[in-house]
DNA sequence: GAGCACTGC
């Protein structure tokens, strides 16, 4: 039996008064530490009552008097049962209660879509990716005087940005003050990071120290309860089989107690729920029932939330989930844990473009995250299916999502905030040198940079501001010249779900394909998620009833109203004129409508020109250097039929195939007429 | 004829 680290300590935070939370014995100290250390990192565990404690230590030391706030970014899923963003504005709320005061007055809150502050708001929890957003206006962020970045381990790239930015802002306001929340493993990255100058120059001199005259790290211990770890004694070729036999090893000789059970993706979780449910039958009657249920983020908002409610008494609750519990999502009364040790990572190859999304072994950091979900109310057990030798050769975390992902964005946000060296931008870990060039390089063909690496006036500022990937910027801020927008806004918001549009239970495939043919249009899948919004706001009247009857995820399409919203609030700003008559006039001609149908297909060409393939006799496609093979996605409707050239929204690989997804048809000449620099390189 | 882990503006 392996040491499980100090991620196995877990407190009931969420039922005690905030004097009893061991974080109230260190106010004193973090008070001392902050005032006199510029950063300060902490280390606390899950449930130690630091995100919802310090803000308010900070405010009644009176970090608040001159006027200026204090900024929490949060990822605070941990203390509630519900998804990231619903939880940071829950425990905003429970701050403004022990507060005793009204949300949004001096404790508030700020999310993408809402907003939920006001003139006296002293204490704000908001994202890092809005607390950057606010950087575009005030670059240094000169309204607060303590920012607190929670659970910074996760590294996202908005937190390693933020980070950046906050150890330069550090430079020109030397009075601000920092604190990170990190895991233990993580904590000595963030002092050196801190310490270190921008050239990394001192990193040796730092070694084995602590403390410097800039940063300080604080530990917050809470209480311990102990989880069993056991590992298999030989390596298991199955482990969907070897998970599903755990849980029955489990029911048929442990005591009370849930199991969470972590498997890789969707396709995995139904199979062994259809296992478990097929086994349960031949248990006898000495022991209660098995409730399998599945947890994975495509689901839809009811289907998630029958893994929060207790089961019947005498039945025992299996839940079988995606990564997604392992940070963003806490279920009460888990006992055991069972662990596959394996997680579907994404990748960008900036060589060709492609993404992947493999199945890869878990990092140190996540085991012990994932056996941690074990023990939160009393002792509990994780059972991991590979041995303690796999264990010990697993990486300690995996590399950081900023080294890994197409940065296309990112950078174009970096050069909107003023760095204009983007390469020598002071990052906790540089991304590889080919991910920055592949996104200049992309970013230069759409003309958001000129040729000197430049951001361009209006086109790359406004495309930096507006909340969707550089490509479908470029398309919706070309749609005045094709007299589309307002059919832009909305395929951009609808792209933009991420393949989440459609919704189907286990075994209702062929019903979903027969809904979604109804919304087909010839011309791909662009104009047929256009024709689904539509329907969904006219003959749907935007109600849930109209989605269940058409296969369509409910939660999805407000989701895709409330962002088309925001995008057509941006264009207003930059005074870019929408007509939205047009769109909703369904008395028009056929051939308006495909007059209409080819100015949008231009449209999308004009930002998606790098995204072209030209099919090949067999029914696969090629991209434009002619090298992979490309598949179109099932769930595409140019999946079996006929094309010439596309373009695509989005390309990934899984398992052994390419797919493109979210397809249209185009003419090829459009190429050459809206990308004449991409495609006389080429 | 076969399938997208998870966030976020």
């Amino acid at each position: 039996m392996a040491d499980l680290d100090l991620d196995s300590s877990f407190i009931p935070a969420l039922h005690k008064p905030s004097a009893l939370l061991p974080i109230a014995k260190h106010r004193e100290s973090l008070l001392y530490l902050v005032e006199t250390y510029p950063v300060t990192i902490v280390i606390g565990q899950t449930g130690s009552g630091k995100s919802t404690q310090i803000p308010q230590f900070l405010e009644k030391a009176g970090w608040c008097s001159d006027g200026k706030i204090i900024g929490v970014t949060q990822s605070l899923a941990d203390v509630t049962c519900q998804p990231r963003r619903v939880a940071a504005t829950t425990v905003a709320l429970r701050v403004a209660d022990e507060v005793g005061c009204e949300i949004g007055k001096e404790v508030g809150y700020s999310i993408r879509f809402e907003d939920v502050t006001s003139s006296s708001t002293k204490v704000k929890f908001l994202t890092d990716a809005l607390l950057i957003r606010e950087a575009l206006a005030d670059p240094l962020l000169s309204r607060y005087s303590v920012i607190m970045v929670d659970e910074a381990h996760e590294r996202s790239i908005s937190t390693d940005i933020l980070l950046g930015l906050l150890k330069k802002i550090r430079k020109k306001r030397p009075e601000l003050r920092i604190i990170v929340s990190s895991a233990t493993i993580q904590a000595e990255e963030f002092f050196d990071f801190f310490t270190r100058g921008s050239g990394q120059e001192t990193q040796k001199e730092q070694e084995g120290r602590r403390s410097s005259d800039i940063v300080t790290i604080v530990s917050l211990e809470g209480r311990t309860y102990p989880i069993d770890i056991l590992y298999l004694e030989s390596p298991t070729e199955d482990y969907v089989d070897k998970a599903v036999s755990t849980v029955f090893d489990i029911h048929t000789q442990e005591g009370e107690g849930d199991i969470l059970v972590f498997l890789t993706g969707r396709e995995e979780i139904d199979n062994a729920i259809r296992a478990v449910a097929d086994r349960a039958l031949q248990l006898d009657g000495r022991h209660g029932p098995l409730q399998p249920l599945p947890l994975y983020a495509g689901l839809s908002t009811e289907q998630q939330m029958y893994v929060f409610d207790k089961p019947p008494e005498g039945t025992r609750k299996v839940v079988f989930s995606t990564n997604i519990a392992e940070a963003s999502v806490t279920i009460d009364g888990i006992v055991h844990v069972i662990d596959c040790g394996f997680v579907k990572l994404r990748a960008y190859n900036p060589k060709t473009g492609i993404e992947t999304l493999t199945t890869t072994p878990i990092s140190k950091a996540s085991a012990s995250q994932r056996a941690g979900r074990a023990g939160r109310t009393k002792a509990g057990k994780c059972y991991r299916l590979y041995t303690e030798d796999a264990y010990q050769k697993l990486p300690e975390t995996n590399p950081p999502e900023i080294q890994r992902s197409n940065l296309a964005s990112t950078v174009l946000q970096l050069k909107a905030l003023g760095i204009d060296n983007v390469v020598r931008f002071d990052f906790l870990s540089a991304p590889p040198a080919e991910l920055m060039s592949k996104a200049l390089e992309l970013l230069y063909s759409l003309g958001a940079l000129d040729e000197y690496a430049k951001l361009t006036h209006p086109l790359g500022s406004r495309m930096a501001e507006l909340a969707v990937e550089p490509m479908m910027a470029k398309t919706l801020l070309s749609a005045p010249q094709f007299n589309c927008l307002s059919e832009m806004l909305t395929i951009a918001a609808m792209t933009s779900l991420g393949g989440n549009v459609w919704f189907y239970h286990d075994g209702e495939r062929n019903r979903m394909e027969s809904s979604r043919r109804k919304f087909a249009a010839e011309e791909g899948d662009h104009l047929t998620l256009l024709n689904v919004y539509q329907t969904f706001i006219t003959k749907g009247k935007k109600e849930a009833r109209f989605c269940h009857e058409h296969h369509l995820n409910y939660k999805s399409m407000t989701r895709a109203m409330s962002i088309r919203a925001q995008l057509k609030r941006y264009l207003e700003r930059f005074n870019i004129k929408i007509d939205e008559t047009l769109s909703s006039n369904q008395a028009s001609s056929a051939v308006d409508n495909s007059r209409k149908a080819e100015n949008i297909r231009r449209c999308l060409t004009s930002g998606y020109f790098a995204h072209a393939a030209r099919m090949q006799p067999d029914g696969t496609y090629r991209n434009v250097e002619g090298g992979t093979v490309l598949h179109a996605h099932p769930n595409s409707l140019m999946f079996n039929r006929k094309a010439d050239w596309v373009i695509f929204h989005e390309v990934m690989e899984t398992g052994e195939k390419t797919y493109i997804r979210d397809i249209t048809k185009i003419e090829k000449n459009w190429l050459v007429e809206y990308a004449p620099e991409f495609y006389k390189l080429s």
